[in-house]
RNA sequence: GGCGGCGUAGCUCAGUGGUUAGAGCGACGGACUCAUAACCCGUAGGUCGGUGGUUCGAAUCCACCCGCCGCUACCA
């Protein structure tokens, strides 16, 4: 078993911001979870650097274009680690990898007679990146930079994506999971019922890019360089390989149409397999609008790790929408998960626990199996995997946290400082704590992927070994190792809430 | 306009034909003391958007209406 799974590669020259952090760290999760089973992963992420928009402003700054982007990646190979997402790759488009896979991938598609030239023309804007339609222009000025278009025509080459209409319509007959969520699966179904337009893999008045093996003084445009690093990676990067692919990709729902229509259609062209899913999911609004740079309201995934810490982010990742939908979120929202849950519901569970071990049995797990909800273990070793099998990142963590609960439950309905009371009930107490442990020991494999600097912790503070595959999802595998003692709060409160933007 | 979806307790939502419609959070009351004033228990009486149908029976199926949202092409 091999899972191969990627981010979008974003764009360079933006900034990282908390929907960044929102994509990889719930990729991460799913690949920490699938490294947990034993499988053969690859996780990769990486930017997109090739941009008209990019060789403008380095020149605005008297760079090359690769001098301005040698520096301003920095920031962006700084996310994953900053969410400790535990990428296998970091791909960048200017990869000299990378570069020859695009040129053999073009002329695959050319090969296969699905690229012709064509003028194309249209109303520019630069800001934007994008052609704008009459109806879109406000005074003939476009309504996000209040500039005017410029009128560009030039010849470029085109992909015959019309002729891939009927392939993709079967393809999505054929596998109905190939996009998720469904609804998704039905845009993307209904954008291709529409009829499909060709679109231009070409860019002749622009440089700074990857030059069109048969035209060299074209070079290729975004979607003819971006969408292909997905296999292209797999070329070169190290311990990498190719069989890697077909492999599952994340994305948000703005770039659906590219991912979900465009990129099939070029790997059928070139012959390579489609993915095996797309999984499509939502924004992040804060308090109600969308996060972007306009509105001032981006929330620099820095400031709440350096508050609150790394796996609370991840945490909220998987908690503030149901994966895949849009949520409305807030930093007070944040904050109450850290509190309620985290510090409430699990950092306290592992204190109560740690502390009894301590007081009532010297800092030794009694080893008396017995006691606790075997049922309800093995419906976390099979359920979670299931659910994150269907990309289900928040139904899955639901599942664990209601475990969680219940330990909480049982501490109280078994009252162990009442036990405690009479040696009589020592065997008893025994029993209690064993089951007690045993299920915090469950709990934090359970959590690793989302949690993976806390889940360690716990199994530490427990004396447990550090392993944490996923057949340590079973009852009574808790020894009574190292000595416990009274663990420290492992998620303290925070005084206020960390201020956004 | 076309296609798709939503409208359920104060909030976020689950529930798609069948006993008294559920969860989490918030609020109120209680209990406990192992623990990060944490944890546990109880209460919340909500025309399940509206109207009309189908059915022995509908939040759950159908029709219409009201309100809201997504997609409807080349923007990372």
């Amino acid at each position: 078993m091999s899972y191969y799974l990627t981010t979008p590669i974003y764009y360079v020259n933006s900034t990282p911001h908390i929907g960044h952090a929102y994509t990889t760290i719930a990729a991460d999760i799913f690949v920490r979870h699938h490294r947990q089973r034993g499988e053969d992963t690859f996780f990769l992420t990486g930017v997109d650097e090739h941009a008209d928009k990019v060789a403008r402003v380095a020149t605005e700054q008297g760079l090359e274009p690769q001098e301005y982007v040698d520096q301003i990646v920095t920031a962006w190979k700084e996310l994953p680690e900053l969410v400790n997402a535990s990428i296998d790759y970091f791909i960048r488009t200017t990869d000299e990898g990378h570069k020859t896979f695009v040129q053999d991938f073009l002329q695959r598609i050319y090969d296969n007679g699905d690229v012709y030239q064509d003028v194309y023309a249209g109303l520019y804007c630069v800001g934007c990146e994008a052609f704008k339609s009459d109806d879109e222009l406000v005074d003939g000025k476009c309504p996000d930079h209040g500039v005017e278009p410029e009128w560009i025509e030039e010849k470029n080459w085109f992909f015959r994506l019309s002729a891939y209409q009927d392939k993709l319509l079967a393809l999505y007959a054929e596998r109905p999971d190939f996009v998720l969520p469904e609804f998704r699966a039905n845009e993307a179904r209904g954008f291709i019922a529409g009829g499909l337009r060709d679109f231009s893999i070409s860019r002749a008045t622009q440089t700074w890019g990857i030059p069109i093996p048969w035209d060299p003084v074209q070079v290729a445009y975004v979607w003819a360089d971006a969408l292909v690093n997905y296999v292209s990676a797999l070329t070169y990067a190290p311990k990498a390989e190719l069989g890697f692919w077909p492999g599952r990709h994340l994305l948000a729902k703005d770039i659906l149409r590219f991912h979900c229509v465009y990129w099939p259609a070029l790997l059928l062209s070139a012959g390579y397999e489609v993915p095996k899913q797309l999984f499509v999911h939502g924004y992040l609004n804060l308090e109600g609008r969308g996060i972007s740079k306009s509105l001032g309201n981006v929330i620099d995934p820095r400031k709440l790790i350096d508050v609150y810490g790394v796996d609370p982010l991840r945490y909220w990742v998987a908690r503030a929408a149901v994966f895949g939908q849009d949520a409305d979120v807030s930093v007070e929202s944040f904050q109450e998960r850290y509190e309620r849950e985290l510090g409430n519901d699990l950092g306290n569970l592992v204190s109560r626990t740690t502390a009894m071990i301590a007081k009532y049995r010297d800092g030794r797990i009694p080893v008396a199996p017995g006691l606790g909800d075997q049922a309800a273990v093995e419906r976390l070793a099979t359920e979670v995997p299931r659910r994150l099998d269907d990309f289900d990142l928040t139904g899955a963590i639901e599942l664990i946290w209601e475990f969680v609960r219940s330990l909480n439950k049982f501490v109280t309905d078994a009252k162990p400082w009442e036990l405690a009371k009479d040696e009589a009930n020592a065997d008893e107490l025994d029993r209690v704590l064993y089951a007690l442990a045993d299920g915090l020991r469950i709990a934090a494999i359970t959590l690793q992927a989302y949690l993976p600097e806390t889940a360690p912790k716990i199994l530490a503070a427990l004396g447990q070994p550090e392993d944490v595959s996923w057949d340590g999802v079973a009852y009574g595998k808790t020894v009574s190792g190292e000595p416990v003692v009274a663990a420290e709060p492992l998620f303290p409160r925070v005084e206020a809430p960390a201020a956004a933007a």
